[in-house]
DNA sequence: GCAGAAAGCTGAAACGTTTTGTGAAAGCTG
DNA sequence: CAGCTTTCACAAAACGTTTCAGCTTTCTGC
């Protein structure tokens, strides 16, 4: 490989003037300008980027941490980020964490010492520990998406989870339902506590009483979610509707639901937050409360592209928030329930036309 | 940030004995290798893993080249191509191509650039040009995933499209359908052309006609498909089954033909090659032959670590190939046919209860 | 007690860049 | 043409590691 000293020498000049003239950083005359470029393509140099990146003290890479590739959410995230992150020179180190919150900081600790310019985060934790743990590493600009860790003073873009899980409830409701359960995500997790937090006080609001064992511990996965739903529909006082916290918690119920030989949803209905690519083809099509994702993704990466650049600069930018509005999706998986009061029937048909 | 210099400072020591007892490269004193020890804890060090692989002259990252990571056949590689690597010390650089050779070309000189220590490339391109640029480019340690590049010498791991799209091709032919349509990855892949090939095959042993008109072009994603099954099916003599020749393609395909009112597998049937994640919740499910993915990417990775450690010791490994068989699932997307011929009618029911 | 070997440590070089300070050459002004 | 400024190129240092050759010191065998 072609260094810096093969070009110069080539060219008749010394490395300064290679490196001035690939970098625009000192005025170079337009004859040498010449000779440089002929010799550089002549031998194939390239830039070794570690090299640059350990006299810059920071390298042209951006550290994607994730919590489950395997969740289409995830992946639209880091296809987003890519995108924008190799159209402006980066290139992208993808973590996945399972979720876990130990993995996490350690490919943080990886992703420091590589360097990176910077680190989109999906958190896992939460708690003053992890916050203290977080600040310990000094951590390089860094956007956090989809879990908000509240105390952490950091850019964060994610969906109103309060009116996703609220809207998702109030149809359910107007639908007649009243034994509404809720598979959650990992416990204290922000995502997952206002997810809950609302869907509880929709409940309230429409003077349905929450049952706690209605509401039952998943982890953002659908495998448990897929496990968690079988001994809720075991119940002889089962529910006639699942909310599942997130996309995939959603599907792993109604697999679980077909799988037991429930009809869905004219045995229970079933909706979740956050959609899936081809979910129009599950039948029933889930109905879900959707988070622009890659509006979600973009906001991120170009905060953190500009948080870049600025840092660079080392001015200072205070830490922002946007939350997107979630956008509803009626699909066929939650039907009316037969009530016995004549009234809430009636507003049945009303309220329900409106919302579609 | 502390650096070797500090640690061998408050160690006592030069920083040459600070390296050498990190690496276990010489032999230390227990005594010193205490006090290193104790040294690295107090200043909380951690080696600047730039200026380590400029030294070394590469690094600890893996890239990971696939096609689109919308896919969830690619993200499923990337799943297990991460866990893999950092339970070896590897962090992985992902790279969507978008299916375009001149963008895997640029990420792949991206990663040049980088000295990644090796590299999974689900290659993109096809003929000569392409293999020279390949060839052009010295990679390092690098193992091709999905689609093979016939002529170059590299490591391949993939599953057997032949089989594939023979067994999906027989299975409709014992249906009884004969106008059988197919919509194909991008023309010249390997991978489309095997799958193309063995259909067409397939078509001949059973006499049945083969249609070029009914082999309509696709590039592996399912917009593309989307729009290509719209005027297959407005013509009169519209096909009674659709093969796709990936997952997404055969669920593009299914959308199309579900929007335009139609009904699959009343109307037309439907097949697929490689599943999707909660496929068995499509309604019909697609019938599919799966590829098995993990397995595929887990050898994939496993090599690529291998070659990685005897590259250093500058030995050479032949290039190796390894190709699974795929596994057919039988879905609701295929109906059999009304056949004039009673002797087709007959072997139906015989033939199609062995494949079940 | 002495030569030689082994153990334990160190200084310095090298990896390939960018950047800074310096100085030579060229251009301008009066 | 003297004096000044501007333009242009360069040598050398620095980033933080690893490694190699060499230097002490200690051990071993006779």
């Amino acid at each position: 490989m072609a260094n810096i000293r093969d070009v110069a020498k080539k060219a008749g000049v010394s490395i300064a003037t290679v490196s001035a003239t690939l970098n625009d950083s000192a005025v170079v005359s337009e004859k040498t300008r010449q000779r440089v470029w002929a010799a550089v393509n002549a031998v194939g140099y390239a830039p070794n980027a570690i090299a640059r990146s350990l006299r810059l003290g920071k390298s042209r890479l951006i550290g994607v941490v994730i919590a489950d590739i395997g969740n289409p959410f995830c992946s639209s995230i880091v296809r987003v980020v890519e995108q924008v992150a190799i159209a402006a020179g980066y290139s992208i180190i993808v973590c996945n964490t399972d979720e876990d919150e130990a993995r996490e900081l350690a490919v943080l600790d990886q992703l420091i010492v590589q360097h990176v310019a910077g680190i989109i985060l999906t958190p896992v934790g939460c708690g003053g520990d992890y916050i203290g743990a977080l600040e310990a590493r000094n951590l390089p600009p860094t956007v956090t998406v989809d879990q908000k860790v509240p105390g952490l003073a950091r850019d964060f873009v994610g969906v109103d989870n309060r009116a996703a899980a609220r809207m998702l409830t109030d149809y359910l409701l107007r639908l007649g339902h009243r034994r509404i359960a809720m598979i959650t995500g990992r416990a204290g997790t922000w995502t997952s506590e206002e997810r809950l937090a609302a869907f509880i006080d929709a409940l309230d609001d429409a003077d349905a009483r929450f049952d706690p064992s209605l509401c039952v511990p998943g982890n953002f996965r659908g495998d448990v979610a897929y496990k968690a739903t079988i001994p809720l529909m075991a119940r002889a006082d089962r529910p006639t509707a699942i909310i599942g916290v997130n996309n995939v918690t959603a599907l792993g119920a109604l697999q679980a639901i077909l799988d037991l030989g429930f009809r869905c949803p004219t045995d229970v209905s079933v909706a979740g937050i956050d959609d899936v690519p081809w979910g129009g083809l599950v039948r029933p099509r889930v109905t879900t409360a959707a988070q622009p994702v890659e509006e979600i993704a973009g906001v991120a990466i170009a905060w953190l592209l500009e948080r870049i650049a600025v840092d660079a600069g080392s001015d200072t930018i205070a830490p922002r928030t946007q939350i997107f509005a979630p956008e509803m999706i009626v699909g066929g998986s939650c039907a009316p329930i037969a009530v016995p009061e004549k009234v809430a029937d009636r507003t049945l048909t009303r309220t329900d036309a409106t919302v579609l």
